[in-house]
RNA sequence: GGGCGUGUGGCCUAGUGGACCAGGGCGAGGGGUUCCUAACCCCUAGAACGCGGGUUCGAAUCCCGCCACGCCCGCCA
C-alpha cells in the first residue's frame, strides 16, 4: 500500500508532469493512434469511418489491437472481407506511427503490431509509482454508498454495499476524479422513532447479553425488543407506543430541538459502532449526511412547494403526489398529515449534491430500483440535469435458508465473517511456516498477513463478481484462499517483493528493453500496459469487478514469466531489465489492488 | 397480474455482435520443488452458453415468446 500512497501524494503536481503522465498510458496512446490511422485510411479509401470495429485480439495473435471493420464494408465495396482488410492495411503506413510497428492482415482482420517504442515506454512507465493513475479531470464526484439504517450491527447481507461502493470510489479516484464518499444517514424514519422509544423505555437488566461489547451490538437489543412488543404486545399498549412513535416523528418534522437530540443519541451511538466495523474493510467516509439536515434547514419544505407547482402534481386522498407517466405508481411526496416522506427528503438531498458536485454516484440494493427511477424522474422535472446522476445496483447476499434481517436478528454479522476470515488465514500462514525458504516471519508478520489475506479474500470475493448477480453466502466459498482469490493475486505481489527485497538498489532508473525478448517477458509487458485502460473503462462503466479480473490475468501472466525467466541469476543486462519488469509488476499489482481496496502484502 | 434483474460443464465465474466450435477456478484424476516463497505451475476428463423462434455474412452477446429464480409494485425506508 505504501507504493500507491506515494503516488497519491504526487497527484497535486499532475499538471506539471503532463509529458510523463502521458507516457504512462501506452495502451491508451496506442489506441488513439490506431483509431486515427484507421479513420484516415478509411477516408482515403472513400469508405465510412463511423464504426472502426477496434477490438483486442485473442491471446494467440501478436497484435495488440485489431479491427473487424472489413466485415461490414465488404458488402459496400462488393468484394470479400479479406480483400477489404488488405486495402485498409495498404493504406496505412506504419512508418508514420510511433507505437505501431506493422499493420498486417489475417483473413478479414486488420492487425496492429506493437513497436519497440511501445514496449520500451511501457517498461519505463510501469516502474513509476503512480502507474495506472489518469490525469486530473477537474471534476468532482460524490459517491454515496452503504447508507444502511443505523439500527444495529452491519451484517453480511448488506456488506456488498460498502465493498462495491468503496471500490467504485477508489476506481474513480484513480481515473482522475475528485471523489468524496458519503454515507446518507436515515435518522428520520419510523424505525428510528421505534428505536428511540425502545431505548428510552426498556431497562438494560431485562435485555439479553450483547453478542459483542460494542455500541451497536448493545443498542440493537433495545431495537429488537421494541419490535417484538409492537408485533406481539397487547393492543392497548401498542396503541400508546404508536402515539409515542408518532410524536417523535412529528417532533422531527417540526424541527423540535429536543426530539432531535433524543434521536441523535441513538443514531450517533449505533452509527459509531457500525463505523468501526466498516473501517475494518476498510470503508471510510468523508461525510455522514443526516436526513434530518434537510428537514431542519428548510430545504424539504421549499422542495415540497416546488413539487406542488409541477404540472404532474396531484392532490388525491388528502396527499400530494406526482403522477409520473412512466410509472404505474404515483410518487407521494406529502402525507395527508402534512409530513414528508423518505423520497421527499432524498430529493432535497440530491439537489444539494448537484449544487456541490459535478457528478453523483449512488450504490443501492436492487430493492431500491423503482424508488431510484422515480427519484431520477422527479429530479428531472425539477430542472436538474440527471445525466450527472448514476446508480450502481447490487443484489442482496442471502443465506441458504433465506434473507438476513437486523430486526429479526437473522444473519451473519460482518464482524464475525471478518474474524473468521482472519482466523482461517492465520491457520494457513502457520501451516506453511515450515516450508518457507525465504524470510522468517515474526508474530507481527503473521498478524499482518492474516489480516491482509483474510480481509482481502472477503473483499475480493465480493468485488470480483458482477453486482447484479445474486450471492448465496457460504462460509467455505467466501473464505477460499486458493486460485482466483485475493491471496492468489497478493501472492504475486509478495513474490515480487521477495525478489526485489535485497536488490532494490539494482533496479535501473532507465531500464533497457533490449534483453527482454522472451515471449513471457513481452506478454507481461503487454499485460502491464493495459492497466490504465482497465481503470478508464472501469471508471466509465462503474464496474470495479473488471479491475479484479485484470489483477487475475496479470497474476497469471507474471507466474508464466516467473516460471520461465530467472531474474536474480540472469546475466547483468538481462537481470537489470527483468528487475525493472518485476518492479513494474509490483507497482501495478499494488495499485490495481489498491483501486479495489485490497491490501498488497510485502510477504506472505 | 405488471416492471426490473439473473440464468454459461457437478459447483462458482469471465466474456454482452466478430478470429471464442466459449476463457478461468473449485471439485475429480495424473504429474512437477537439489533452482528468485508450491497460497504456484503443467497435463487429463467434463458445456446443446435456461428452452423455442427470429434478425445478421457472423449470436453466449441483439429482438420476440416461454420457463426458473431474485427483487419491486406502501401516505415504510
Amino acid at each position: 500500500m505504501s507504493v500507491s500512497r506515494t503516488a497519491c501524494d504526487g497527484r497535486g503536481f499532475v499538471t506539471h508532469l503532463l509529458p510523463a503522465a502521458k507516457a504512462r498510458r501506452m495502451f491508451l496512446q496506442l489506441r488513439a493512434e490506431v483509431e486515427d490511422a484507421l479513420a484516415n485510411a478509411l477516408t482515403t479509401l472513400d469508405l465510412p469511418a463511423e464504426d472502426l470495429g477496434i477490438e483486442e485480439p485473442p491471446e494467440d495473435v501478436d497484435a495488440v489491437l485489431a479491427s473487424s471493420v472489413a466485415f461490414r464494408l465488404a458488402g459496400e465495396v462488393g468484394t470479400a472481407p479479406p480483400n477489404v482488410a488488405g486495402d485498409i492495411a495498404d493504406a496505412i503506413d506504419a512508418d508514420d506511427l510511433t507505437y505501431v510497428s506493422d499493420v498486417t492482415t489475417q483473413g478479414p482482420y486488420v492487425n496492429f503490431l506493437p513497436s519497440e517504442a511501445y514496449f520500451a515506454e511501457t517498461l519505463q512507465s510501469v516502474t513509476e509509482d503512480g502507474f495506472g493513475r489518469l490525469p486530473d479531470r477537474d471534476t468532482s464526484v460524490v459517491v454515496e454508498h452503504t447508507s444502511a439504517n443505523p439500527t444495529g450491527p452491519v451484517h453480511v447481507g448488506r456488506a456488498r454495499n460498502p465493498i462495491i461502493g468503496d471500490a467504485v470510489a477508489r476506481v474513480l479516484d484513480y481515473a482522475g476524479y475528485d471523489v468524496d464518499r458519503h454515507y446518507y444517514v436515515n435518522d428520520a424514519g419510523r424505525q428510528i422513532a421505534v428505536f428511540t422509544w425502545a431505548y428510552e423505555t426498556f431497562d438494560e437488566a431485562d435485555l439479553p447479553e450483547p453478542e459483542r461489547e460494542s455500541p451497536e451490538y448493545e443498542m440493537v437489543r433495545y431495537y429488537r425488543k421494541g419490535n417484538t412488543v409492537l408485533e406481539d404486545g397487547d393492543p392497548d399498549e401498542v396503541e400508546d407506543v404508536e402515539a409515542e412513535i408518532q410524536s417523535i416523528l412529528q417532533g422531527l418534522e417540526d424541527g423540535d430541538e429536543e426530539t432531535y437530540e433524543r434521536v441523535a443519541e441513538v443514531v450517533d451511538t449505533v452509527l459509531g459502532g457500525m463505523q468501526t466495523t466498516l473501517g475494518r474493510l476498510p470503508a471510510e467516509f468523508d461525510e455522514f449526511v443526516k436526513e434530518t439536515r434537510f428537514m431542519r434547514n428548510g430545504d424539504t419544505d421549499d422542495l415540497v412547494d416546488r413539487l406542488k407547482e409541477l404540472d404532474c402534481a396531484v392532490y388525491e386522498e388528502d396527499a400530494w403526489q406526482l403522477d409520473l407517466s412512466d410509472f404505474e405508481k404515483n410518487l407521494v411526496f406529502l402525507r395527508s398529515d402534512g409530513t414528508s416522506l423518505y423520497t421527499t427528503r432524498d430529493l432535497a438531498h440530491h439537489e444539494w449534491k448537484f449544487e456541490n458536485y459535478d457528478r453523483a454516484v449512488t450504490v443501492l440494493g436492487e430493492d431500491h430500483k423503482l424508488q431510484a427511477d422515480q427519484l431520477d424522474a422527479a429530479l428531472g422535472l425539477l430542472g436538474n440535469d440527471t445525466d450527472q446522476l448514476r446508480q450502481v445496483f447490487y443484489s442482496w447476499v442471502n443465506l441458504p435458508e433465506g434473507g438476513m434481517s437486523t430486526r429479526e436478528g437473522t444473519g451473519i454479522d460482518l464482524d464475525d465473517l471478518l474474524d473468521e476470515a482472519i482466523d482461517r488465514a492465520r491457520e494457513e500462514v502457520e501451516s506453511r511456516l515450515d516450508d518457507r525458504t525465504r524470510g522468517d516471519l515474526d508474530a507481527d508478520d503473521i498478524d499482518r498477513i492474516a489480516r491482509q489475506v483474510g480481509i482481502g479474500a472477503v473483499r475480493y470475493d465480493i468485488v470480483s463478481k458482477q453486482p447484479t448477480k445474486g450471492i448465496t453466502f457460504e462460509w467455505d466459498r467466501a473464505l477460499d484462499f486458493e486460485a482466483q482469490s485475493a491471496p492468489y493475486v497478493q501472492y504475486v505481489h509478495a513474490r515480487c517483493c521477495g525478489i526485489l527485497g535485497d536488490v532494490e538498489a539494482d533496479i535501473p532508473e532507465e531500464p533497457a528493453l533490449g534483453p527482454l525478448s522472451e515471449p513471457e517477458e513481452r506478454d507481461l509487458l503487454r499485460e502491464l500496459a493495459r492497466f490504465p485502460a482497465v481503470i478508464e473503462a472501469a471508471a466509465d462503466d462503474l464496474t470495479p469487478h473488471t479491475v479484479a479480473t485484470y489483477t487475475r490475468d496479470l497474476a497469471e501472466t507474471f507466474n508464466a514469466f516467473y516460471r520461465e525467466c530467472p531474474v536474480l541469476d540472469a546475466d547483468d543486462e538481462t537481470r537489470a531489465a527483468r528487475l525493472a519488469l518485476v518492479d513494474g509488476t509490483r507497482t501495478t499489482i499494488a495499485n490495481a489492488l489498491d483501486a479495489l481496496g485490497v491490501e498488497a502484502p510485502t510477504s506472505m
